[in-house]
This record gives C-alpha cells, structure tokens and sequence, in this order.
DNA sequence: GTACGTGCAAACGTTTTGCAGCGGG
DNA sequence: CCCGCTGCAAAACGTTTGCACGTAC
C-alpha cells in the first residue's frame, strides 16, 4: 500500500463502508499507507498531533475499532490494559517481547493454518480467527 | 487437587514462596482446590465475598497476580479490558466464545509443543510461553 | 436536510501508589 | 518484639460509553 494516494484511500474507505472523515483519511494515510506496523492508540494519537492533525483521543479509539471490524487492521492481545493493533492482515503469528514491551511479526503463516485444520472443533462453531503470540525474552 | 486439606495449601503457597495469608489461603482454596476453572478477577472477588471471606478487591488482583507469578495460574488475554485466568497450568490451547464471551480449554498439548519447536527463532531469545486462542461464533 | 461521526466528559475495569499495621520469624 | 511485607484506599491508567454538536453527502 506504499505511496498510496488521496484518493486511493478514499476508495479503500468507502470500500469498508467507512464515510471518508478528515480523522479517518489522516489515520489511514498513517496507518495504512506505508509499510506494516504495530501502534498502540496513544502512539498513533500521539503521532498524529505530531502531524497537525486535530484528533480527539477517543475518536482514535473509535476509528482504530471500525478499521479493525472492516478487516483493515487486526488487534493483538498480549498484555492486560493495553491494545496493539497490527496494520498486516493476512494469517502471521507475533512474537511478544516481555523486556521491551513490543509486538513483532513471526511470519510462518502455515504453521497457524495447519494448526487449525489439525483441531477437532465441536460441529457447530464457527472459527472467527486464530491467535498465536509466542512470549519471548532476551537471553542476555 | 481435589479436596485438598488447608494444610497442605499453606504449603502450596509456601513452597510458591507466598505467605499463607488469610486472603491467598482463601482465594487458593475457592481457585485450586476444585476442578480446572476460569475466572476474571471480579468474579473470584464476588465468589469470596458470598462464600463470607472478607476482602479487598485490590487485593484479589495483587493475589491473581502473584499466582500467576509464582506459576499456579496462567493469565488468558482474549479482550481488552478484563484478564481471565486459568487454574490449569499444564500446555494447551483456549477456546474464546465470542458470543458468551466465555473461555474453554482446548486440550490439543502435542499441536502447540510441535509448533514452538518447529519455529525458527534467533538464537538469543528464550521463549517463556506460547499462547494460542481460537476465537470462535455459534453457527446456529 | 439528515444520517452518521466526532469529541467531550464521565464511567468502567484494571493497575499502581503510598502507607498503616499485621504476622512470620 | 520487630522488620518486611501485606492489604487497603485512593489515584492513575487505558479504554468505553452516552450524548450534544458537526460534517459528509
């Protein structure tokens, strides 16, 4: 999605059913026009203003939860009280670094799968998504 | 641990290094000396209370947390905004019920061991958990 | 014009802080 | 008996909610 243009992220929008706000246009030139990251809403929020972008904390919050329900963004639990949120969106795994507090990309995406295909799921359940974080720490 | 005695609880906490206070005997016996459970903080906190324990709620998370600590529990990340913790502790896999919002085991251990060792990880970081949720919707 | 988004303030669940006092030794 | 640590109240933190105002279409 690198050099995306104005209007190709009007388009991307309008897409998701999302109205092209001045806030959501400036979040997903952010977020979604480079290359893939990991932000959690204060850093996004923080960078945005860094930008000159008028935003409103909660409304980062709001948007970061509509991209996510459009498929745009993907949201990683790893720590209690605080959300990541992954601009890659096809099947990975992530690796949780517990000395640094940042999320990275694990990309063995067959692995996730096969898992999934492995399990004996109940007939009746609908499997919305697989979430693996392998927990690391620097051996040093 | 089934119908474990309260002495042989104080010496569970012990040997985790954790003072057989009141409280943490308290919260052992509903949390460790029953079946495999799941629970969030305040549901433990309301389940103390009604069973007459008087205590804090602060001290029902210090408590959640220091066993946790000390390897009696595991924390399950599957929201944002409320931890579940899980009195298994032995490797496996959860199930998250988007609609009850509820957490099961999934007792799959050799699929989650063969991924960890099947990964390729830099040799300088030490792997302290793997954690898999499926996140998964009633069809009907 | 109107349906939908934004942004404020307040609520929520959780975590952290500072400290009085309890209890293990 | 005493020192370390526990457990508490209160505040702080990240997030969510309810609602009045703005804005895209």
């Amino acid at each position: 999605m690198k050099g995306m243009s104005s209007n190709s992220l009007r388009d991307l929008l309008r897409e998701a059913g999302l109205r092209p706000t001045r806030q959501r246009l400036a979040l997903a030139r952010l977020l979604l026009s480079g290359e893939p990251r990991h932000v959690t809403a204060d850093e996004l929020l923080a960078e945005a203003r860094a930008h000159g972008v008028a935003v409103a904390q909660t409304t980062v919050y709001n948007i970061l939860h509509q991209f996510h329900q459009a498929g745009l963004i993907r949201e990683v639990l790893v720590e209690s009280g605080r959300s990541w949120f992954d601009t890659k969106t096809t099947p990975h795994m992530h690796l949780y670094h517990e000395d640094t507090g940042r999320v990275r990309d694990l990309d063995q995406n067959p692995l996730a799968l096969e898992l999934l295909e492995r399990l004996d799921l109940p007939e009746d359940l609908e499997v919305m998504g697989v979430d693996v974080v392998l927990r690391v720490r620097s051996k040093i």
